[in-house]
RNA sequence: GCGAGAGUGGCGGAAUGGCAGACGCGCAAGGCUCAGGACCUUGUGGAGGCAACUUCGUGGGGGUUCAAGUCCCCCCUCUCGCACCA
């Protein structure tokens, strides 16, 4: 054994070593515990990873060598996230093609993660990009399609025009682009491919009580699905018989304070019912939301305007008409596209009312009977007044007789609306999963390509530059976008926008149980013995992107039986940012990113990878800082030396203090512990603080469980140097093949305590007792302590509060 | 604006309502070295004291309790999410 510690030497040494014995090979074993943990597949950049992206993959690591070695069949893959805009983002920009740069950066991404120590089980490696993959991508796609879940329409969509392409509500952040966050969104109208999430919502929101997720993440899922119980009324518009005006309320009980209506600039009765005075007005109006991008849009939220359009609706509960405006405070995309404003309940109708001076009745008073403040809607539940039949009915009383009235009337019926919109799938984009359909000329129309004929190959193409028509490059592909008609074998085109990338994250959970499978997309077996995933890692910033979309296509596989769970993560994880140094976020141009390249060249992956967990808590957000990765090479310089001490000496079978075993155990009860609840950080302190100790032990008082559980426990996190001491200490074995050491309670109970003694809520004395002694023990023993006397200066104790092994309060 | 999370030494961070600051970084002193970003030992929240010790101290202000970083109320700051959702 070297008298120093070189990982320079043992972690290439061991690398090969684990790869001639093809050590992290997972296979499939019926009947052997499971337990697959997955970190979300990154799309490879070229950038290559920072010690930032390592926060996530190293305690993944660990936690899949921790979980091997406590007996569970493991399975921990890696793949990419290779189709999509981040990928052929940068491609772009750095004026290359991702067909070259995808598997380049790969390549570089599973060196990193190599040298880094990570045992995935490469031969399961996949790419989201290769044929192979996405064949199956299509086989989904065409799954929704028969299953009614897909759907083409024509609509008004965000366009980033930066991305040149449409993208889906989910992808816009605070009005922009989520690929260019400084690039507002625009809207533009094209024919569509949609998947129907909505018919999914009431399952991923009820679905959210039964997994383990963080509650931040639950919340944002829950809020973007945006469940809202109201009904849906129509008002006929006046003097214009068989127009109407569908609206979506959530009170009801508010339809006598009903003073006028407003719709959506967008709204297709816009135009059929706006008098010709009003024509001119609207139509300025109109055109100038549409040229809005939605960050304009939302910077005028404070003024809200709007115009009349002449027209009338009859509110058929107060007989009376009302004027019918346009505002882009209506959404056209939320429930009909048009509201009844109430605005003695609602503040943003009060808001308009007041500014082109609307009436403003009262129809809701509050149910203790204080009166409203008039300079504002009175938005709260109380009892309706002014409002006929609906008098004196408390506002849920009173929304269930409008629901019942209206019903029976054919106005309406109660219903439901989400916020979630159907989420739009069609990229005007080269690299993608190409959709497989075809348009026939003659009269079969839209024709899904037959399975067989699977996959719809991406046509090589060296100008894949988005156009910017809204018409993908593909179009420009003569021989891709030719074809004849699968049904009637006449002349047809295919269709030329590619899926969302998220599609293809949408099910690579599963391709890893059998990802050499050419049959289908998974085997049957190998996903019911792996799935569902025991533990999922990723950013938080896939909330309601990725993590949304992947838990409505489970549900739609359950669905067609061809799996048996409904939530692909019962058990979601997210690991905090890594800051740089500076504060920000670690990033080229800014020139503060750090790599693991650099920090391994200089201390080697296994202190690393201890800083990386050792630097705070695994989920939440912390800073840089590269003299902690010399604190945890320092670490193992020490350990390295103990345990050479004791290989020196032979490694003797000493006779270890009852103090020397009962530390031992108790630090291993609390290593388990912590590394189950993944507390990384506080689970190594604990091992730092017993090298503290058992370094002052000659090897005399040492033997074999307190060397190796050590050496055992330290494996997972730093596995090379784990390697390297478990040879030294004679084994031939792997250490990664070892099982964790055996936990005795008995031996880690302490004998005794220190019970603290505090007179008036000061600690004033500690006294050592045995543990679980009694309260009159230990009050006879503090009673005799001069400290005690002291401080309560001959006045009686009123008072004791006695906490076993822990505490004596005396009120004095 | 609404919702969620967070605020503890010079720094990263520990603390089932029960000794605040574990563990580490940094710093200081000493040792060992030809030398060292090596290693070993000791110290390290503020104020007071040679010292044992005393006292103050977890963003600010109140409260509950024998006991509050932790629970309750009000306020401030930061981060994230949503952004007129009828």
């Amino acid at each position: 054994m070297n008298e120093r510690y070189d990982p320079k030497t043992i972690e290439p040494f061991w690398q090969s070593e684990w790869e001639r014995a093809d050590l992290y090979r997972t296979a499939d074993t019926p009947g052997q515990p499971k337990f697959y943990v997955l970190e979300m597949f990154p799309y490879p950049s070229g950038n290559g990873l920072s010690v930032g992206h390592l926060h996530n993959y190293v305690p993944c690591d660990v936690i899949g060598r921790y979980k091997r070695m406590t007996g569970f069949n493991v399975l921990h893959p890696m793949g990419w996230d290779a189709f999509g805009l981040p990928a052929e983002n940068e491609a772009m920009l750095r004026g290359a093609h991702p067909s070259e740069t995808v598997p380049r950066y790969a390549a570089n991404f599973k060196r990193q993660l190599t040298i880094s120590g990570c045992a995935y089980d490469w031969s399961r490696e996949i790419n989201s990009s290769s044929p192979e993959y996405y064949r199956w991508t299509q086989w989904f796609f065409l799954m929704l399609l028969k299953r009614g879940l897909a759907y083409r329409a024509t609509g008004s969509q965000w366009w980033c025009d930066k991305c040149r392409t449409i993208l889906a509500n989910e992808q816009v952040i605070n009005g922009c682009c989520w690929r260019h966050p400084d690039n507002p969104v625009t809207k533009k109208d094209l024919e569509q491919w949609y998947i129907k999430i909505t018919d999914y919502a009431d399952r991923l929101l009820e679905d959210l009580g039964g997994i383990d997720w963080p509650e931040p993440i639950k919340l944002m899922q829950r809020n973007w699905i945006g469940r809202s119980e109201g009904a849906e009324l129509a008002f006929p518009v006046a003097g214009n018989p068989g127009k109407e005006v569908r609206f979506f309320t959530t009170r009801p009980d508010t339809v006598f304070g009903v003073s006028f209506m407003v719709l959506a600039p967008e709204h297709p009765l816009v135009a059929q019912i706006t008098t010709d005075a009003q024509r001119a007005a609207v139509e300025e109006y109109a055109t100038e939301a549409r040229r809005q991008s939605e960050i304009e849009r939302m910077s005028t939220v404070k003024e809200k305007t709007g115009v009349f359009t002449g027209a009338f609706a009859h509110n058929v509960f107060t007989k009376k008409d009302i004027p019918i405006w346009i505002a882009d405070y209506v959404l056209m995309g939320y429930g009909t596209g048009a509201i009844m404003a109430a605005p003695g309940e609602d503040q943003r109708d009060f808001e308009f009312a007041v500014k082109y001076g609307l009436e403003i009745p009262r129809v809701t008073a509050a149910a203790d009977g204080a009166t409203a403040p008039a300079d504002r809607a009175f938005t709260e539940h109380g009892v309706a007044i002014n409002s006929g039949f609906l008098d004196g009915k408390t506002t849920a009383d009173a929304i269930r007789a409008v629901c019942d009235f209206a019903e029976r009337g054919g106005i309406g019926n109660p219903t439901v609306t989400y916020r979630m919109r159907d989420w739009l799938i069609s990229r005007q984009r080269y690299w993608g999963c190409p959709i497989p359909i075809v348009y026939c000329k003659a009269e079969c129309g839209i024709v899904p390509v037959p399975e067989d004929q699977l996959p719809v190959l991406l046509p090589a193409m060296k100008d894949y530059q988005p156009s910017g028509t809204g018409r993908s490059p593909l179009a420009n592909v003569p021989s891709f976008v030719n074809t004849t008609c699968p049904r009637c074998g006449g002349p047809a085109e295919r269709e030329t926008d590619t899926l969302d990338g998220f599609a293809c994250s949408s099910w690579y959970f599963l391709r890893f149980a059998s990802p050499h499978e050419d049959r289908a997309p998974f085997d049957r077996a190998a996903v019911d013995y792996w799935l569902p995933v025991d533990l999922y890692v990723g950013g938080a910033e896939h909330a309601v992107m990725h993590l949304l979309y992947a838990r409505m296509w489970t549900k739609v596989m359950f669905d067609a039986e061809l799996i048996s769970f409904q939530e692909p993560f019962p058990k979601l994880r997210n690991q905090g940012v890594v800051w740089a140094a500076d504060g920000q976020r670690m990033s080229k141009s800014k020139g503060n990113v750090v790599t693991p390249d650099a920090m391994i060249e200089k201390y080697g992956a296994d202190a690393l990878r201890l800083w990386e967990l050792f630097m705070g808590p695994f989920d939440e957000d912390t800073k840089w800082n590269e003299s902690g990765v010399a604190g945890t090479e320092r670490f193992l310089i020490r350990v390295w030396s103990w345990v050479r001490r004791y290989v020196e000496a032979g490694c003797p079978q000493g006779v270890p203090s009852d103090e020397t075993i009962h530390r031992a155990h108790k630090t291993l009860g609390i290593v388990t512990e912590h590394l189950e609840q993944m507390r990384f950080n506080t689970g190594l302190a604990a091992l730092m603080e017993h090298l503290n100790y058992v370094t002052k032990l000659e090897p005399g008082q040492m033997n074999r469980f307190v060397v190796e559980s050590f050496v055992l426990m330290l494996a997972p996190m730093t596995p090379y140097i784990g390697e390297e001491l478990w040879r030294a200490l004679g084994h031939q074995d792997s250490v990664h093949r070892e099982r964790w050491p055996l936990f005795d309670p008995a031996l880690a109970r302490e004998e005794t305590v220190t019970v603290v003694v505090q007179i008036n809520g000061k600690m004033r004395e500690r006294l050592q007792v045995a543990a679980g002694a009694g309260e009159d023990e230990v009050k006879a023993l503090a009673l005799q302590s001069e400290a005690v006397a002291k401080h309560l200066g001959g006045k009686p104790p009123r008072k004791f509060i006695f906490i076993k092994d822990k505490m004596l309060s005396i009120v004095a």
